[in-house]
DNA sequence: GCCGTTTTCGGCCCGACTGTTTTCAGTCG
């Protein structure tokens, strides 16, 4: 797939058009174009092939051009040339905070800097006071920035946000001066990384920012007004806080959690009708019509809200004009975690705590998915062990008497030939089987899943693409092949919820929605505290606009077993 | 460079903050 090279070059074509100081709106169409193909489920070489690149929103003649130009030649000449003419370290110095274009271009042309280490050494020599406009604030915000960028280690994971901000809200919200509080930014939209992160409360200003910057887990106090206040927390992050007036609230949490895209497309249709929307309400004219809520703001403009998670541009606003908004899967729909080690494989937990977390949470099931046998690494199970842990299970569940059930499950290996690690006559004395690659990342593993998929025991294939996010990419795989044979046979394809993997994530969810695949909900949690994650994998499910019907921990237990039988029919094996 | 039940040309989202400006430019979200 070659999207994402793409996507890179018209941002990159973006960058040198912002520094040779092109017309704004030409540089805003690249950008644009970038986006839009970095956030395409599809493969763009087989819309240029089925000639649809002219559905795309956003890119029009002369962009279908150079991306054929590429898919063909593997290069587009007139970005070649154009690369020629600016120095390639100028996208270095774009990334410090602080710094763009402008100010890149005045330091290339007036210092010869080209390079962070140039930048570095021209401030040492005081040599940026020479520029026009630079004196001791400028300079030390750029050399502030440059320190902030050495030692940011890039995005946070969602799950270290969620986290963050969840303890956050749940030590503000019941103080008395605390009307709303709510997260807002990338994190209220479930991205898989966040850049910062963006709390918005209303009540009384003074004491909210007070009991902000107060909290136990506060390392260091960045900034404290009378509407925000800045902090970093003691995990290292920075997190925001906004306070605002009751009467715009809602306005303010549409304008902070974004996307940038949806809100740029949704001011525009405001912009038609003869209406404006910021931060402070929606107005006509001088006058306020909406503000309070965000429900009040889409209503003015005849829409239903999108849910945050899908307010990416991406068809969302088409869709909530029209009353056709899907109806994404809810955390509280969630019956069951399907991915859960005990101690009897590599987790910390023993089946007992495993058991209280999930009556805390309110399930009706689990399964307990331990590894198999060739997993040494991680105390994969012999079929002896299996035996002995099932034995165990089954005493649970008597005790537990339906209170909640527990599922014989295994995560099973699928080997390097595409054979499982347990013969089917094991398999076919479990409840759950869930089969992962754990091995050949650099491989393309198509094959060995299709085989997988092909086997009447395996319900679900887990964390299907093997990256781990900041970490290792996802092997090579032909996902459409996939999901169509996953559709064909009853599998379900995984949504790990654990929070560096978050695989499938949300495109090639809405990829395989297409395909008609149904969808398994597993935190691959090794201890009970791993559980929370759950939301997680709901959060990613739902940016790829997944639907309750479309996910099988919705099901009921009988349900559920139904599906798992309905496979074994289709094979005739039982 | 894109786009059009007002337009194939002339528009293209909106505001805050910062530093330096004494009315504005650059950057950011």
């Amino acid at each position: 797939m070659k999207n994402k090279e793409l996507a890179r070059i018209f941002d990159e074509w973006a960058d040198i058009l912002e520094f040779k100081g092109d017309n704004p709106y030409h540089i805003r169409a690249y950008r644009n174009a970038a986006r839009i193909i970095n956030d395409l489920s599809e493969d763009i070489e087989v819309l240029a092939k089925e000639g649809k690149l002219s559905s795309l929103p956003g890119i029009g003649k002369r962009l279908q051009a150079k991306i054929l130009e590429f898919l063909k030649t593997g290069k587009i000449e007139e970005f070649e040339k154009l690369k020629t003419e600016v120095p390639d370290t100028i996208f270095t110095l774009l990334d410090i905070p602080g710094v763009g274009p402008k100010t890149v271009k005045l330091l290339y042309e007036q210092l010869g800097i080209r390079s962070l280490e140039d930048l570095k050494r021209a401030i040492e020599q005081g040599k940026l006071y020479q520029l026009p406009g630079f004196r001791q604030k400028k300079v030390e915000k750029i050399r502030k920035g440059i320190e902030l960028l050495e030692k940011s280690h890039g995005r946070i994971l969602l799950g270290v946000a969620v986290f963050i901000v969840d303890r956050i809200i749940e030590q503000l919200k019941s103080q008395a001066f605390v009307e709303h509080i709510s997260v807002a930014g990338s994190t209220r939209r479930m991205k898989e990384t966040v850049g910062d992160i963006d709390i918005l409360a209303t009540g009384k200003n003074l004491e909210i920012i007070e009991a902000f910057v107060s909290l136990p887990n506060v390392k260091e106090l960045l900034w404290k007004g009378t509407k925000k206040a800045t902090i970093i927390v003691e995990e290292g992050e920075q997190v925001d806080l906004r306070v605002t007036e009751p009467d715009c609230y809602g306005a303010a949490l549409q304008y902070f959690t974004g996307s940038r895209a949806h809100n740029i497309h949704l001011r525009t249709i405001c912009v038609k009708n003869g209406l404006k929307l910021n931060e402070y309400g929606l107005f006509k004219g001088e006058q306020r019509i909406a503000g309070k809520t965000e429900e009040e703001i889409y209503a003015a403009l005849g829409m239903d809200t999108p849910p945050p998670e899908i307010r990416e541009d991406t068809g969302e606003i088409e869709a909530a004009f029209e009353h056709k908004l899907p109806d994404l899967v809810e955390l509280s729909e969630i019956k069951g975690d399907l991915h859960i080690h005990s101690n009897w494989s590599d987790g910390a937990s023993k089946i007992e705590d495993l058991i209280d977390e999930a009556l805390k949470r309110g399930y009706e099931y689990i399964a307990i998915t331990d590894h198999s046998k060739s997993l040494k690494i991680a105390s994969g199970l012999s079929e002896e062990d299996l035996m002995r842990r099932n034995y165990e299970i089954d005493k649970w569940n008597e005790k537990l008497n339906g209170k909640l059930v527990l599922l014989k499950g295994t995560e099973v290996d699928i080997l390097p030939d595409g054979r499982l690690d347990y013969d089917d006559e094991v398999l076919k004395t479990l409840d759950f089987v869930v089969a992962s690659v754990h091995s050949r990342f650099n491989e393309d593993n198509t094959n060995r899943i299709l085989k997988a998929i092909e086997n009447p025991y395996v319900n679900v294939i887990g964390h299907p693409t093997g990256r781990v996010i900041g970490a290792r990419e996802a092997y090579p795989l032909d996902l459409e092949k996939i999901f169509k044979a996953a559709a064909e046979t009853g599998t379900a394809m995984e949504i790990n919820c654990y929070y560096n993997r978050l695989d499938l994530k949300d495109s090639n969810c809405r990829l395989a929605k297409r395909f008609g695949v149904r969808f398994s909900l597993g935190t691959d949690s090794h201890h009970r505290d791993h559980m929370w994650m759950i939301k997680l994998g709901v959060g990613t499910a739902r940016r790829g606009w997944v639907e309750k019907r479309e996910v099988i921990n919705t099901l009921t237990l009988s349900k559920l077993k139904d599906f798992v039988m309905a496979k074994r029919k289709k094979f005739g094996v039982v």
